[in-house]
DNA sequence: GGTTGGATGTAAACCGCTTCACCTTGATGG
DNA sequence: CCATCAAGGTGAAGCGGTTTACATCCAACC
């Protein structure tokens, strides 16, 4: 072992397996199992082996450790867009949560590009992975019937049946846009302007709907509704659509806080101040809604809590020899900001 | 092939090479020069042998790949924490890059833990990377060692001297604060505050330094210089320490988005207005200046393009027989923002 | 005392792919 | 017409681990 190439430019191989069998005087199956803690090897002989593992530095090749064994121990996540603050924190949860169960975790950005998820899955499946968590929408049929053949375990996020090998995270839009709904109307408000985003996202879709639902539920009159982008620019445009609005609304729900934060934007540029004149609200608890001034009511939907709820899922239905899909929760919470308060006195 | 478990649980077995050669009525050498585009292989059996792979759905394990070519065509990137607003672009230039240049690449979050970053250390040599860039600061030199034992191509971020396996890339802090001084100067600035980082960071140190030495230039007394941490809190902090100060600093540079974003809540909290009365400004470009209210004078200094640079440096290093480490420059470039203007005239 | 059996270890057969040495062709050229 | 050769293709030996079937040893039991 330890060989160097020909050519002189001399590159140390890693070390194998063998390399520490040699040293340690034991067959490669001992070091196997000492490494894999499988309790077959007795204690002087685990010592001898563990040392001469220290001495060399050697770490084990994890391609190869993934084929002889069939099982890569390995999570792949799924996502649209890293640069987007709501999925830093939903990789961290589940990256850490991964690890804990002793699975590597790795990760593919398909910057919302249907070509690219196709890559995404391909690449999960090449490396063997035992489930993956789909945190986009641009996902074709085709690719979930391939990872289905392969009985690689998958969490959709509000998307998609519930299935053997399929389980789902869903966000409780609906209790999040009935507490700012609530909190707003305990502050008097009763004029309520929303900013939508596409309705080609069932996740905007449910945010609206549970917004219409609220109103309705307390007796008033939901809207006007005002379209956005889930994007500053769009809450740019609305906010200064709003100044325009006769009655003027007292407060403006925006579907996220990138959009309330354009709307903020707009209106203190027109003169308008917020909360005193307007209350504005946003969505998901982004670092901008902190630091943004005046900070911003928003609601919180447990992002780090959603990818170690996707991990965990993963774990489940992998592990199991009759998998089960399921539905998780994840719950929204309300956080107040400087951005909401009490509906100006007529 | 295709062979299902005894105990019932039947899930299918991936395809395998051999499967593709049956089918297409070939052998597996075949298959597989097919698949590398080696060009040994005749139009007509090209055609049969993609045909069958299409037909079957069938994707190569990359473990076996891998492990077979003794090359993972893999590169690693260690960050401190994913979280962390600077990271995620990088990490996306960096996924990037390396996929245009046929790489797969794995990313590990470090938590800012000394551990962790050793336990990321470990995977990257574990997965028998080509290389690995290190965008942390809390790396020891046992790992540095044992990475260039195994000759893997290393890039750091600001650190560590350039060698053979090691190139690195330097953000051009200097410039990035004398274009925001001279920005500054030109607005008529004379006492001009510095909010600083924890002076342990080379990246702080050379900010400040840079501070100091661009105000000598111009014949300015630099300072004060208030500690802060690099994060909300700390600007919050130094904030409050400027409103007390006499005489008033008429601008202030802040370390980075974050702080500056502190500074300007404390600021506006004790009723002196930005720009009005006092000139902030802050370093990184992240969206947080952009968004903010006012929105920020910054520095980009294209965290896009340090991943890719990274990518490509590796790939130079990597690729080379007796590579030559290098120092790349970053460009960092003034963005004029809401939160600067003119002094107060006294 | 012989048998049983748990505790330790080992040799060797894979895992799914790449690649090297080698084998067929049919075309080319002297 | 035969030697030469490039092009196209194959068989089999690994890559560095895991795992199974089996060997060995010694304490315990009847």
């Amino acid at each position: 072992m330890l060989k160097c190439r020909e050519d002189g430019s001399n590159p140390v191989m890693a070390l194998t397996i063998r390399d520490v069998a040699k040293a340690a005087g034991v067959s490669t199956a001992t070091v196997s199992n000492v490494l894999n803690k499988t309790g077959k090897v007795g204690r002087r002989t685990h010592h001898i082996v563990l040392t001469a593992v220290k001495r060399l530095g050697y770490f084990p090749n994890a391609h190869a450790r993934h084929l002889a064994s069939r099982d890569s121990r390995t999570l792949g996540i799924i996502v649209s867009d890293i640069v987007n603050p709501f999925f830093p924190e939903v990789i961290k949860g589940f990256e850490t949560r991964a690890r804990q169960l002793g699975y590597d975790a790795i990760l593919s950005d398909t910057n919302y590009d249907p070509r690219r998820t196709q890559e995404a899955a391909e690449r999960m499946m090449e490396h063997n992975v035992r489930g993956v968590a789909i945190m986009t929408s641009e996902i074709s049929l085709r690719l979930i019937h391939e990872l289905a053949r392969r009985r690689i375990a998958v969490t959709f996020l509000d998307l998609a049946p519930v299935r053997g090998h399929v389980s789902k995270l869903r966000i409780e839009y609906f209790s999040g846009i009935k507490q700012i709904v609530d909190h707003l109307y305990k502050g008097g408000h009763r004029r309520i302007a929303f900013v939508a985003g596409r309705p080609k996202l069932k996740s905007n879709v449910a945010r609206l709907q549970a917004y219409e639902k609220c109103m309705t539920d307390l007796g008033l009159q939901p809207g006007p509704i005002i379209p956005g982008d889930l994007r500053y620019e769009g809450g740019l445009a609305a906010g200064s659509e709003i100044t325009k609005l006769s009655p003027r609304p007292t407060a403006v729900m925006a579907i996220n806080d990138l959009t309330a934060v354009g709307v903020i934007k707009a209106l203190l540029k027109a003169g308008i101040r917020v909360p005193q004149d307007i209350s504005v609200t946003g969505f998901d608890n982004t670092r901008l809604a902190e630091y943004s001034n005046p900070s911003i009511t928003t609601v919180d939907v447990h992002r780090d809590m959603l990818g170690q709820m996707a991990a965990d899922a993963l774990h489940e239905l992998s592990a199991s020899p009759n998998p089960q899909g399921r539905e998780y929760q994840i719950p929204a919470e309300l956080i107040l900001g400087e951005s909401s308060g009490s509906a100006p006195t007529e």
